[in-house]
DNA sequence: AAAAATAAATGATTTATCTCATTTTCTTTT
DNA sequence: AAAAGAAAATGAGATAAATCATTTATTTTT
């Protein structure tokens, strides 16, 4: 039996209150995006959608957390975003040429909709609201990798280290104590180093005071001195 | 007097037969566009639009090349595009914080038509199709993006100085011989490296007989083997 | 609870790339 | 055409970061 789940998960008419994206939209264009939607659960470690694949589903993340990346050279990952719920997703082959540009797996079990991109398309053109938010969330990311761009090409490691760090804070924990969702391997991955370097740099962190480590559990404990690595440590 | 040169410049009407993009405007959305719009001559190394400033205005290129890029730290830069005629930019703060998030500079006598944002973005509620073509526009950029992260992050120097030379000739000239419009510092603030290792490396792929060099002319002799350094060089 | 597997830490070595100094070539100005 | 200025080429040395090998911790499986 497939691990779909239509029955028993939210529908759009509720994702709307959770979904800023969506809270524009009226009942007709809701449904239009409700039909054909379904929604799965992934384990672990599973694969959501695949970098190269047909990019034929815009999805929604309802519950879990997965991260987003680019596969390039040699089994060299590049980790992009970790995606928590209500985070949209699908990426820039969405009405170009329909492939994926990224892969997406999850970090614990996660529960992902997914919208057909052909309607998602029909309400993009009925929706002028719809329409300039998709456009919004679309020049928001490409800003995000613009200085994604400045941090891995103009950064030395610790700095990138420290945007990995502060990325973690800002977007997805809030706080400055939290148990790491990511290996010291994908640290590397998100921050273009090796994993001997994340440890390394972690452990210069931690002695100069600037984080606490215990196993995956870190605080931050400096967090100007960490924004201060950030611009250029 | 300002170098503002509205009464000899196509109009809209016209542009609309050489930039895709205005070809799906009907006469009221072309004479949106077309109100408050201005063309502006640069001469070369000028500033068309600078990182950080109010982005008011989505423009056209309607004659001369610029560069647009980053500036990062320490007045690096990270050129992303050679903008040739009917090319739209304006970058992801439209509709977001409304900055523009990269300068562009001429590289020559350039011509730039300015169409107010504001009008844009009635035009893109008005119509769809341009709605989508937009949208299109910016996951284009978005997949190129990728595209260079994993080539600067995860490739070494020839590799890089490869793929500057392969978007020289697929996406500018066309053809395998042409005069270089970037000096060695900026092929480096394109594939991020030192003006220097520019040299080093276009020397070596001068002796590998992969491309010849005679002064800023260059022809790509081996475009297979320029190809394969790309993959990973 | 022990064993196996995986992840993290640590150290020694190598390598890609940058920096800085100098010379040569090209371009612009006078 | 000469002089000045800018860009490119070249070489030697310094350095950030990767690689590889080994040990120590953590998880996961049995």
């Amino acid at each position: 039996m497939l691990n779909v789940k239509s029955e028993n998960c939210i529908n759009c008419e509720t994702c709307n209150e959770r979904s800023p994206l969506f809270s524009l939209l009226n009942k007709e264009e809701l449904a239009i995006m409700n039909s054909g939607r379904f929604e799965v659960q992934f384990d672990a470690g599973e694969t959501i959608v695949k970098q190269g694949t047909s990019a034929t589903h815009m999805m929604v993340l309802t519950g879990g957390m997965a991260k987003l990346f680019l596969q390039g050279f040699d089994r060299r990952n590049l980790i992009l975003d970790i995606i928590l719920p209500w985070k949209l997703f699908g990426g820039p082959g969405l009405f170009t040429d329909m492939r994926y540009h990224y892969t997406v797996t999850a970090l614990e079990k996660t529960h992902v909709c997914f919208v057909s991109a052909e309607n998602a398309r029909k309400v993009i053109r009925l929706n002028p609201d719809f329409a300039e938010s998709i456009l919004r969330h679309c020049n928001r990311n490409g800003a995000a990798n613009f200085d994604r761009l400045i941090s891995l090409t103009q950064k030395q490691m610790p700095g990138r280290l420290a945007d990995a760090l502060l990325y973690l804070y800002n977007e997805i924990f809030r706080t400055t104590k939290f148990v790491l969702p990511l290996s010291r391997l994908e640290l590397g991955e998100m921050s273009n180093m090796t994993k001997e370097s994340v440890t390394r740099i972690l452990k210069d962190f931690e002695n100069e005071g600037i984080i606490a480590l215990d196993n995956k559990s870190i605080q931050i404990l400096k967090l100007e001195t960490l924004k201060d690595i950030s611009l250029r440590g």
